[in-house]
This record gives structure tokens, C-alpha cells and sequence, in this order.
DNA sequence: ATTGGCACTCGGGCAAGGGGAGTGCCAGTG
DNA sequence: CACTGGCACTCCCCTTGCCCGAGTGCCAAT
């Protein structure tokens, strides 16, 4: 009975300071949740929780305000993730239902869930590692110069201007085309350095430089530290925030335009949707705020991730239904193709 | 002697509430700048310079800042477009050189246009419209889906997946592609529908829809409604712009996130850098801003727009150098290809 | 264990006051 | 006639002081 008001207090603290965005009193609390006890012992409890570290106070006569680790404990053992309503889920589908190609779904994605948690969301293109070929086409510039396009099954269009160290016929390229498409369609686009090299030795002497700049050329496009992508939305949410940051929100803003900085966030995603709360994230600057992702796959395995970044004092359990549900219509969407 | 006093007052408060962005009074002027002169005189003029609308008083006993119509008369009559020093032009050409596609160029300006002049920069896509095809590639993706890819000689590259009214075997495709090829190799994209309906006709009767709709994907993926697309970055500069605009950034910012917005923005760029003070612009939000864009080119005809968003006190000089200069580099690298 | 009561603390809002920056005007000067 | 120095005036803004109230911690009582 103890620990668990202790714990209803808890919640009340949350819920409130996440609705009025100040601190909360014991008083608060006795009038707008029926805890059937007096606002003293309230204060008892506060004194606990403060003591335990799930609570703070701003200044000594002020309510009390959660520290991260009161919100660890909310999402942990207070919230479930609240179900979204049908409209919300009609919403969602429709508003992706309209795309024409991958980007668009990224695009449209991002806008989606930045408009449902009101917060900034990033998207990551499904990665090129999880993905296999779907088709590789070579295109003819110049005497000495090539566009590759590669197209993985995933949706992704993957493009490189190569620079020939001697000049190939069309006749040479529709060939050396087919010798790509046999070895590497279906394959994993991880794999394509095993399968391809043995195209590199089999060339004849004359067209082994070209085989090999084509096939270094895709074996870079693929290369895991730079296929990755992801796209951003809805910052103007964080204006609307603004003093809610320790300090200014630039520094937010300047991590969030670092791409190395977004994979560092949603590296790390699975199938669950993660929370990251202030000081547990990873990224200094972004201390002040909390990650909420999950992953998105195609088939069964996860193929990139989807996520949010916003406020501490966010409303997680909301937070974490739109970024599930995104993340399960992006998998929709993905194994539909 | 005397306008030209005048003028030279106009500039000396321009550059001053440039750089320190408080308001500039008769004695501060007389200091910082030789212009022989007392105070009093200034003042004189000064009062002038406020009758015609060139300067304004935030309140009674506060120096002068610059209206709109102010920074118009700076930027038409008082400054050049000031020369990037050679480590500038350096540091582009490094930054632009390493691009090793269309995306990543984009990328790369966005980035390097706003740390350039620290604003929120904005590069848009070579129109297709302005394009002309270099390849049109199908790829099977089942019976009766095919994925489209289009190659511009800009470097762009579309793709629309298509549902075929009914299934397609391998050789109907290969035949398909080798007659869209035909057709369309080294047409404008904006021709496409004339070039294309042809084949529609030709077409046996059984095949006809399957070619009309991807003959209608081509085309809808081409019209200029949909295929602009602009990227943008630094928004983080805005935040240290917070107490600039007259309200607060949040509105600016969802502009900025705004596509058919930019399109607005970038809509009517030339091979001249334009500028657009505060009310001047067409977008409500953004009254509070000034742009600085113009258009980059291949060949002899312009294919996209560059600009910049910033305060309406912001170096335009300089900012206006950055963006000819980024706008030049472009140019240069889509002749490359 | 819970409660009502009470003294205490401290932040924020409001008013008053002074300093200072900047102005407009005017009479005086080369 | 254009320019200058001087002067009175205005008004922003910073500082100070004050009060109010919300919220607390503690304690004696149940």
C-alpha cells in the first residue's frame, strides 16, 4: 500500500508537470487526483521520493519537478504505451497510403509523425546493409565516365559518377553490365565485395582497371559508414519549447544537423521502442532532452530506425504509440514492394 | 556633397546596427566613422533620413535602426557585392570537390552556403523541367509491377514504382524500355508527354495500358508540380537569431519546413543575385526576413535556385558574395558532368 | 501511519527612482 | 547658408525595496 502511493505520486508529479509545465505542489496534487489521503502526506512522500532522487525542487519554496531517473521510473513501471485512436491510425494510413517512391515515404514519415507528437522526428532510410540487390545498371556519360545506379530491394536508389582510367565501348559496358547483374542481383549489398571481386580477376588485362574502378565504386556506395541517411522534421517544434532547454535550443538544433550524430541515436534500435532520458543520451548536447525509437524492418529483420526528439518532460506514453505505429505502417510499406 | 552626406549617414547606420544590432545614435556615428562632421549635423540629417522613411526610431531617446526601405537603398546604391577572400573561394571548391553524387552536392552546398554565412541556406534540385533524359531504365519487380528510373543529364534520378493493369512477361519490358529509349534519350523532360504519346498509339492493342501507364508515370514524375525539391540547412543559425524577429522563430521556422513555400522563395531566380528585404517577400512569414537567392545554371540556362534566410540586419554584402559564389561552384560542377 | 496547524523561506511581481543615452531645437559662427 | 555647441527634455532600463503567496518542513495530536 506504501510503496504504491508512493509510486501514484510519482505518476500525479509526471502527468502534471508534463501538462502545465510547472512545477507541482502537494496541494496540486490532492485536488486533481483522488489519492484519498491529506495534502501533508503528500509532502511526506514528496520528501521520500525527492530523497530517492526521483524528484527535485527548482527552489525551496516551489512544487517539485521529475529528474530523469523519476521519468525512468514512470515509463518503466508507471506507463504503458497508450493505443492510439482509429483515427489516428486512419490518419496515419492514409497519410502514407499516397506515396510514389521511397523518398516520398521518408518524407511523408517524418512530416507524419513531427505533426502526431508535436516533437522533431527523424527517419532513417532502410539501410543498404539489411537490403539485396534488386538490379544494377551502368550508364554510358562519356567515352571515360559512368553513372552506376544501384537498386536495392528495399527501394533504395543508390547513384555514383565513376571516372574511367581508360575509355570503354558500349559494347564493353552492356557486357560488363551483365556480368554485374548475374553476380550481384539477389545478393546482399554486404556481400557484394566477395561476389564481385572474382568479376575483377576474371577480366581480361586490358579492362581490368575499369572492372575495378566500377566495382569499387559500388562496394563504397554500399559501405556501411556511408549509405546511411536520415532525414529530419518538424524543428520548428522545438521553438515552441524553447525554455524548456537547460539553456538555448542552437545547440539542439546543431547537434540535430549533424548526420553523425542521428546515426549515433538511432544506431542502436530493435524492434522495442527505446527511451533515452536526458543525461542517457548518448550525445552531450542533446543531454536536456529525450530519444524515443524504435526499429522498422522488412521481412523480419530490422532495417532502420524511427524516432522522435523532444523534451524531457514529454508525454511518453502518446510519444511512444505514434513512433510503434509509424514504425509498423514503414514495415507495411516496405514488405508491400 | 550634401546628398551624398546623407547617403553615407544611411550607410554608416547600416554597417553600425549590422554589427552590433543596437540601435545607432548621432554620436556613435561620429565616431566610428570620419565623416567630418559634428554630431548635430547628423542629427540633422538624421531626421531627414526618418522623414523619408530611410531609418526609424524604436522610441523617443533611442538611436536610429534601418527600415526595410532603408537596407533597399543600402543594398541598391550604397554596396557592391563584396569580393570572397581567397581561402573562402578555396575552402568551396575543397568542399564541393569531394561530392561523389547529385544528392550529396546538394548536401554538401546546403551545408557549406550556411556555415558560409551562417544562415539558413537553401539549394534546390536542378529542375527536370530544364533537364534532358540520359536513360530510362525498367526493372521488373514482379509480374505486374515495375520500377521506373529516370537519369537526367543534371544527375538527378527519379524512380516510380508502377502497378501494371495486367502482368508484363521479361521480353515485353525489354521491349518497352528499348522503345522509351528510343524516344526519349536526349529529349527535354519537359517534351516528354509530346515524344511519348506516340508510343501509346503504337502500341497492340493488348499492350496499350500496361504502356500507358508507364508512359503516365514518366510524365506525372516529370511535371513540374512535383518534381521540385528543395533541401535546406543550418536552421540552428536562426536560434542565435532568437529576439531578432519581431515575434519569436517558431513561425518562421514552419515556414521554412514548408516546400511549396521555398518554391515560392526560389520561384523567380535569375542569373542575378536578388534580394528581398522583409515585406518585400511574397510569404507572410517570413516579413520578418530578408532572402538572398539566385539561380545556378547549366550551360546556358538556369536550372535551380540558391538563397539564403537571415534577419533583416544581416551583412548583404558578404552574404550576397556567398551565395553568388556557392551558386558559381554549382554551375561549374553540373558542366563538369 | 496519517493529519491539521504553523512558522518559515524564497521567487516573482510591482512601484519608485536615478542614470544615461539620445534627441530636437536654437542661437551663434565662419 | 551650412554647420556647430549647448541645453533642456524625453523615455528606456536598471536597481532597489517591498510585499504577497505558494509551498515547504516539522510537530503535536489522533
Amino acid at each position: 500500500m506504501l510503496e504504491d502511493r508512493r509510486l501514484a505520486v510519482l505518476r500525479a508529479i509526471v502527468e502534471d508537470y508534463v501538462s502545465t509545465r510547472e512545477p507541482v505542489g502537494s496541494k496540486a496534487i490532492v485536488e486533481r487526483h483522488a489519492l484519498g489521503v491529506s495534502s501533508a502526506t503528500i509532502r511526506n512522500d514528496m520528501a521520500f521520493l525527492e530523497e530517492e532522487g526521483y524528484i527535485a525542487q527548482p527552489h525551496t519554496s516551489a512544487g517539485r519537478i521529475p529528474t530523469d531517473f523519476g521519468y525512468r521510473a514512470f515509463v518503466d513501471r508507471l506507463s504503458g504505451v497508450k493505443p492510439l485512436s482509429s483515427a489516428e491510425r486512419r490518419a496515419i494510413s492514409d497519410f502514407l497510403a499516397g506515396a510514389v517512391d521511397l523518398d516520398d515515404v521518408m518524407a511523408r514519415s517524418v512530416r507524419l509523425l513531427a505533426q502526431l507528437t508535436r516533437q522533431v522526428a527523424l527517419v532513417q532510410y532502410p539501410s543498404l546493409v539489411q537490403s539485396t540487390v534488386l538490379h544494377i545498371e551502368l550508364v554510358r556519360l562519356s567515352e571515360s565516365r559512368l553513372l552506376l545506379v544501384l537498386i536495392a530491394d528495399t527501394g533504395r536508389v543508390e547513384q555514383r559518377s565513376i571516372d574511367l582510367p581508360a575509355p570503354m565501348t558500349e559494347d564493353e559496358v552492356t557486357s560488363l553490365r551483365a556480368r554485374l547483374v548475374a553476380s550481384a542481383i539477389g545478393e546482399r549489398c554486404s556481400d557484394l565485395g566477395d561476389q564481385l571481386t572474382p568479376l575483377v580477376d576474371a577480366a581480361t588485362p586490358e579492362s581490368r582497371p575499369a572492372v575495378a574502378a566500377v566495382v569499387a565504386s559500388l562496394i563504397e556506395a554500399t559501405a556501411d559508414t556511408v549509405e546511411q541517411r536520415i532525414v529530419l522534421g518538424g524543428t520548428a517544434n522545438l521553438a515552441r519549447y524553447r525554455d524548456s532547454f537547460s539553456i538555448s535550443l542552437e545547440p539542439v538544433l546543431e547537434a540535430l544537423e549533424e548526420q553523425v550524430v542521428l546515426l549515433r541515436l538511432l544506431g542502436e534500435v530493435s524492434g522495442e521502442v527505446t527511451v533515452r532520458i536526458g543525461h542517457e543520451n548518448p550525445v552531450e548536447d542533446l543531454q536536456g532532452t529525450s530519444l524515443v525509437a524504435t526499429g522498422y524492418s522488412r521481412g523480419d529483420s530490422v532495417v532502420a530506425g524511427v524516432g522522435v526528439v523532444g523534451p524531457t518532460h514529454m508525454d511518453y506514453p502518446g510519444t511512444m504509440a505514434s513512433v510503434r505505429a509509424v514504425a509498423q505502417y514503414l514495415s507495411q510499406i516496405l514488405d508491400e514492394n
